[in-house]
DNA sequence: ACCAAAAAAGGACATTTGTCCGAAGTGATA
DNA sequence: TATCACTTCGGACAAATGTCCTTTTTTGGT
């Protein structure tokens, strides 16, 4: 649902700003905004400092994928900036966001030279790609309120920070479906 | 589909194998064996030398669901070795298979020393990231049989080497849909 | 406060997928 | 060859989900 990763972004406040002013910029973005667009060149990494984005992917017949909810430290851009791609989704912010930007050449000068940070990154690789392995083994096998329960359960306030068609998006399925299986589970 | 890391695997060969004869070891394994098994602690990292794995997990409600075949090159128990955690899937051996094996201890030394690997593993683990979220995108939003069709597509010889239970249960489905909508684009 | 636009809701029907079988094929072994 | 275990196949029906709508509610801007 909303990942975060709270040690990312402890490191990146107390360590690096200090030691890095010029070269890790504060950005803001508001409500609908692209902040990383797909099948495009991307330059620098970003880390949530507040707000949400939504990471998703367009598929070729229109429909839209939502992979995650980006909470605060999440990170991306960094798959871009380490295999070179183009990236593969779009990131748009759902609320006011504030991010940390970072140039891809300084993210790779720091990848080399603080053993911490790229530790760091490591683990937040593996922490992403063991939340998403997870979540679509559960999705792929249990039945849609299942899924919905579960996730209400995770994150209760999903319903009132979260469109339906994103939720829907998120799941996989239509809005239809969605409403059908929440009004069985609700009253 | 069957995943691969050529450079991965060269860089094993040619550089590291060299220099630890004694800390990276060969081991094969047969047909149905398990490799590495769910919810256990693991403490070696494998890198797939020859043969096929299945990395799966088994849901709480019994139905398996399998993230991805692993072919040459490929590498697992990483996410376990870095982020300390027991393993959240099987690999299973679907024929004869040989790995180099890396104790997790050994891996951790050569993530801080061996600038090289670091990249091939941060590469990795960029590479199987962005992988699993097209795929699972890609699934989530397109049929069946177009699912179907460009898994065959991918992978011609799909239905010879895999069981057709464990490409449905890779799909999410059940071997009854699989079977009903290959005999739609077969014929 | 008002209006236009977007989001949400849900009816009716079509389509897809799952469930629950039993039948038929395959390979190993005594 | 007979038998067992395993996989595959597909019929018949049930359940889940999508499609296509129209109506209602909410939202945001002036």
């Amino acid at each position: 649902m909303i990942r975060k990763n709270a040690d990312l972004l402890q490191y990146i406040t107390e360590k690096l700003l200090k030691e890095s002013e010029d070269t890790i910029i504060a950005q803001s973005f508001s409500s609908g905004e692209k902040i990383v667009d797909q099948k495009k060149r991307v330059f620098s990494v970003y880390i949530i400092k507040s707000g949400i984005t939504k990471c998703y992917l367009t598929e070729d017949n229109g429909v839209d994928f939502i992979q995650e909810f980006f909470g605060e430290g999440e990170i991306f851009g960094e798959l871009e900036a380490i295999n070179g791609e183009v990236s593969f989704c779009c990131i748009e912010a759902i609320n006011a966001v504030e991010v940390y930007k970072i140039e891809a050449s300084y993210f790779d000068q720091l990848l080399e030279k603080d053993i911490t940070f790229n530790k760091h990154i490591l683990k937040a690789l593996s922490k992403k790609l063991t939340y998403t392995a997870v979540r679509h083994a559960y999705n792929q096998s249990h039945t849609l309120e299942d899924n919905l329960l579960r996730l209400i359960h995770q994150f209760p306030t999903l319903i009132d920070e979260i469109s339906k068609q994103d939720i829907a998006n998120y799941l996989g399925i239509t809005p239809r479906s969605l409403n059908r299986v929440l009004s069985t589970i609700k009253p």
